[in-house]
DNA sequence: ATAGAATATTTCGACATCGAAAGGTTTTCC
DNA sequence: GGAAAACCTTTCGATGTCGAAATATTCTAT
């Protein structure tokens, strides 16, 4: 049985033999992953009436914690590796559906925090069970020993490309 | 060493103990990959004057092969997964930069072929031989080994995921 | 022969994102 | 204490994608 990365990578041998493409072996699964995987993702979120940028707000509030769930703008966009104007824009959608408050923060009024409403921290925690379960059941391809393999993998090329945790840490430059 | 999902890994584990969110060590971690690699890519491309859809086009056409470099609209959608009609927009732009052409199907009236001009083959042949050699570059952090094991894993998961060699195969429902 | 189903592409309106520039606010430094 | 630099968010215009509907062609079955 083949994929359809397969395909390609005979497709490029046969009509450029004198080229080495396996680095597409891993570049192109990586994409047909995202995408199909992105989809089994958002279908499920949508049964839940949310949309995929929303839960991703919303769980990166959620998981950084009592007492406020609170975060800056800033803070959001370096979690969630959007630019910052699409993080106003998704705020602002999802203050209007009441998932989320903003105000501006009174000891730095350059400042804008984002906090869950107890809505918001109830669609959270209501969907998030059943999302990482939809996770699993999509990775259910992968014997256990097969994904803890993955996960060393994909943790060792993220690091060797300078992912860090956002402790305090150098993002990428945006306005 | 942390990488940015062992922080949010960590986030959920203090936040919801009671969760098993092992699966987003895998599908946090494709998603930010993704980013990462896509922009590596998208910014070695822009350097020879290409943005990454027009290659995806262009390497479609080149690699479908000799004769004619050519293929229907409808092919193009299929191998590489976006919707037909952002496919009509890719031509139309590709066509205006002089690097495909487009024409009626004089057998089948209803289809539209797309080509490689000789420019447009001048173009990807020049380009892709830099490209793999910028995506080898940046899957170094990965011994040859570990790639080799990587590859078999990504494959196992999207074979497991329906994914399939696009030989008439079934694509996803799209108008 | 022809009505209707099936196939293939394009058009249309909506939407999320981006980067640059603008708008406020705070800090720095003379 | 005030000007300039640094900081944070929002606004703006452009872009690329999507899904549904429209258009055009061919096939099927009577």
């Amino acid at each position: 049985m083949n994929d359809a990365v397969d395909l390609y990578l005979a497709q490029w041998n046969r009509e450029r033999p004198d080229l080495d493409v396996s680095p597409m072996a891993i570049i192109g699964r990586m994409n047909r992953l995202q995408q199909i995987l992105g989809r089994g993702v958002g279908d499920h979120l949508a049964e839940h009436g949310l949309e995929r940028w929303e839960f991703d707000v919303l769980a990166t509030l959620r998981r950084s914690g009592a007492p406020e769930h609170r975060l800056s703008a800033k803070e959001l966009v370096r979690m969630t590796m959007v630019g910052s104007s699409a993080m106003t824009n998704r705020v602002d959608r999802l203050v209007k559906r009441g998932l989320v408050h903003r105000e501006v923060d009174p000891a730095n009024r350059r400042r804008v925090l984002v906090g869950l409403t107890s809505e918001g921290f109830a669609m959270v925690d209501r969907v998030v069970e059943d999302h990482v379960a939809n996770e699993s059941r999509l990775l259910d391809g992968l014997d256990p020993g097969e994904r803890e393999r993955l996960v060393h993998l994909l943790r060792k090329l993220l690091l060797s490309l300078g992912d860090s945790a956002p402790e305090g840490g150098q993002e990428r430059a945006r306005t």
